[in-house]
DNA sequence: GTGCTGGGTAGCAAATTTGTAACGAAGTTA
DNA sequence: TAACTTCGTTACAAATTTGCTACCCAGCAC
């Protein structure tokens, strides 16, 4: 699961992206709304953790533009003031709940995951690419019939390229959305974990290799036949 | 399981929860609908028992603010006036059963047990996976003909990992789900019980293992044979 | 072709995660 | 009270995952 923190306080920021990293969740930090706007359009995030107090475009107004765009994702407020009016103001522009500073770490997983819970009812779970299929809820991976096992790194990878379509992603940007904070191995070991996954979509009886080697740039996956990019 | 009472009267709070404790459930209580909203969105609960005439927030508007924030768990109402009006607007609000005070213990028990199996398979009270069966009315668990002998703390994780189908239950969500809220466990004392339910399922003549490690996140029913994900 | 850069493969060792055994505390039952 | 069960912990073993080094191959420029 992938949250896009906003906040600019950069010593809050690492302490929760820190917390939420341990609790599995992949996390990207942007400091002020301009660039949460920017990154929100970039990226398809599970959650959005939005400080109300920002500079550029403070967390109402990211929420209200991100609301009239059609973005449907859950959105977490995180205010240092605890009045109503914020709260009414925040449920207004349309966040799903909001939780007041000091930040309570469990309190704030819980909400977390209760949107999460919430998020996942509504759209299609399954993230597929022609004979594959991927289920985020269960962490299953198909090709046809046939399951595989991936380790949680090539899963996470798989993730991403499903969630990316025919993007291509860098190694070095696979290394920020997989590995996150935690200590960033070198570029090599993407390649790696590609290998890997290449390999058990091989075993599990995929005739051509999925996943498309776009020389000096990266990896996305292969244009699927019949299908227009 | 977890269950939510909302409920002011506190005797009758700490009777109800007493009774279910020994139901082996887990209870949590609360004393009014606003501090119920704050508890369901701290903890995933599996079920809410919610009294209709509440101070701050009352049983409607608790159950009507739950379901508009997309929580799903089913809600058992308890009313004092067993009126159609209270009825209809109980099940208008998204209450999914409701039960009249004085409350009937048996009543009572039948009616969250149904509740409980709701959206498992079929009506059987009976959760089975395989060759293996639980009964939750009896704590009585079989494998083909054989009974097994589980702990509480057995048996109550083992109910979970059947209510949950494929889903992976990580450690944390077991606690959260198996152990009340005073004295959570280390996450390691989950693989120990882990241990004894697969113990004694391969003394029971179990051939394979029936929960599945799912390395890095927790565990899950293993797949069975001729089902498709 | 040669040289160069980037990507693929294999195997190993460290780190992390999970499994097992055993102990003692606490509670139950006879 | 003594025997027994349950349960959470500690300590250690096993398994899995992970990231690295080293080496080979493919594409590209000349």
């Amino acid at each position: 699961m992938r949250i896009l923190l906003v906040e600019d306080d950069i010593c809050l920021a690492e302490t929760l992206a820190e917390a939420l990293t341990d609790q599995r969740y992949v996390v990207d930090i942007v400091t002020d709304g301009e660039a949460g706007w920017q990154q929100a359009k970039l990226l398809e995030y599970d959650l959005l953790l939005l400080d109300l107090m920002l500079p550029e475009l403070d967390g109402l107004g990211l929420c209200h533009r991100l609301r009239s765009h059609g973005y449907r994702l859950p959105i977490l407020m995180l205010t240092a003031c605890d009045t109503i009016d914020d709260e009414v103001n925040g449920l207004d522009v349309g966040a799903d709940d909001y939780i007041v500073k000091p930040v309570d770490l469990q309190k704030l997983f819980a909400r977390i995951r209760a949107l999460l819970r919430r998020g996942s009812v509504g759209a299609s779970p399954i993230l597929a690419w022609g004979e594959l299929r991927l289920n985020p809820s269960t962490y299953e991976v198909y090709y046809r019939q046939s399951p595989i096992h991936l380790t949680p790194k090539e899963y996470a990878i798989l993730e991403l390229l499903l969630r990316n379509g025919r993007r291509v992603l860098s190694r070095s940007a696979t290394i920020e959305h997989v590995w996150s904070l935690e200590s960033p191995p070198e570029e090599h070991t993407v390649k790696v974990h590609i290998r890997g996954i290449r390999q058990k979509l091989k075993t599990a009886g995929a005739d051509e290799d999925a996943i498309e080697t776009v020389h000096g740039i990266g990896y996305r996956l292969k244009q699927l036949d019949g299908c227009l990019g």
